[in-house]
DNA sequence: GCATATTTTGGCAGAACCTGCCATTTGTGG
DNA sequence: CCACAAATGGCAGGTTCTGCCAAAATATGC
């Protein structure tokens, strides 16, 4: 039921835009009435945001199973890429693509998709601060001076991915994802001894 | 009259919240007709919105005027700083902190706000990247790769930005934003040697 | 199989946001 | 004072979303 509604806006929304599909189009399209279509979904937005609600969860398993004992950012950068790998290398006519142009493109959905990525950064939050008493023999107080700490590392890691997928939406996916994706996370990797001079100067 | 118009409806907004705050409200309190809001302000968000879209053009005048040779993460850091110096440590009814918090808490105006930062941060890339053409004595060609890697740079600077305005709302600016924003800045400060462990690990 | 209870769905009215169109008012130059 | 331009206001309408209640589908008990 829901699942149908999903699929008939999504088909709409590829065809037309998002602004230009009605809810009322929606519901048509689906086979229900426009006032059941918001008895499943709480707003229009959410009929296509929904499907990246999960992520932030998935993201949280991905970085409980990385080993405690790796720098933060590089679980992080692991764990994105493991959610993304399966994007891969689409042709422009691949509904990620699509899916993701058309995000970037209505400023309503982006915002919302901004929001979500926010909501994700907590579920991120709990499972790195999980991991880091875990990691701590000694379970020491928690500070807040290292949780504003831990959430900036993970805004940070939020803010690259984001900009990879603008990025990534506008080569028109002739690169894999993950490759932006990389190239995104890589740029502000705490720099080791070693790669002296970067692009940061 | 746009200045009336903002103000009115600012005023409402911290007295009953933005959503119970309609725009005939605003009209009525600002003394003209609704029809005319919308002639100054494409939307209800923009009234309040508006007021963050300058920080752009003021960011990108701040990072330009920072030295040329001085590390990105450095310049963002400072720029920062001097746009958020007059903030300094209100009391919680400093209507910065309220405006903050509403901001926040309301998921469309947040959303809102997120976008605007994304905007911003156009124009942090376009200061800088016009300051590393300037700096480089041999003007090379423009590799889309730096480019990625800028504006990685530029977004995970935002995402501490915004994380350090959440957690400033969150102590009811018991200390100085631009403390806060300072720990969250350092903590993804690319490592230099002599500080080797950091929250990272 | 049938009647009843429960859940799901639909329709209707209405509030709020926003837009296009046109009349009215306001201000300005001759 | 009059004609012209600009700002303003009013009106109708479209769209999103909500509350309320009736109708229909489904499940349950006998």
């Amino acid at each position: 039921m829901r699942a149908e509604v999903a699929s008939a806006a999504e088909r709409l929304f590829l065809e037309r835009g998002y602004d230009a599909t009605t809810v009322d189009a929606i519901a048509e399209e689906a086979g229900v009435s426009p006032r059941s279509v918001y008895r499943y979904f709480p707003t229009k937005d959410d009929i296509l945001i929904e499907r990246f609600a999960s992520i932030g969860g998935e993201l949280a398993d991905a970085l409980r199973s990385r080993p405690a004992n790796e720098p933060v950012w590089d679980s992080l950068a692991a764990a994105f890429a493991a959610l993304t790998a399966r994007v891969g290398t689409p042709r422009s006519s691949e509904p990620a693509l699509l899916m993701h142009r058309a995000i970037v493109s209505s400023p309503t959905l982006f915002g919302r998709y901004l929001q979500q990525m926010q909501l994700a950064q907590s579920d991120a939050l709990d499972a790195l601060t999980d991991r880091a008493v875990r990691a701590a023999r000694t379970p020491q107080t928690h500070s807040s001076n290292d949780d504003i700490a831990l959430r900036a590392i993970i805004a940070a890691a939020f803010g690259c991915l984001v900009t990879a997928q603008c990025a990534w939406v506008r080569t028109d996916g002739t690169e894999p994802f993950t490759t932006t994706l990389g190239n995104a996370m890589a740029a502000m990797r705490p720099t080791r001894e070693g790669d002296r001079l970067d692009v940061r100067h």
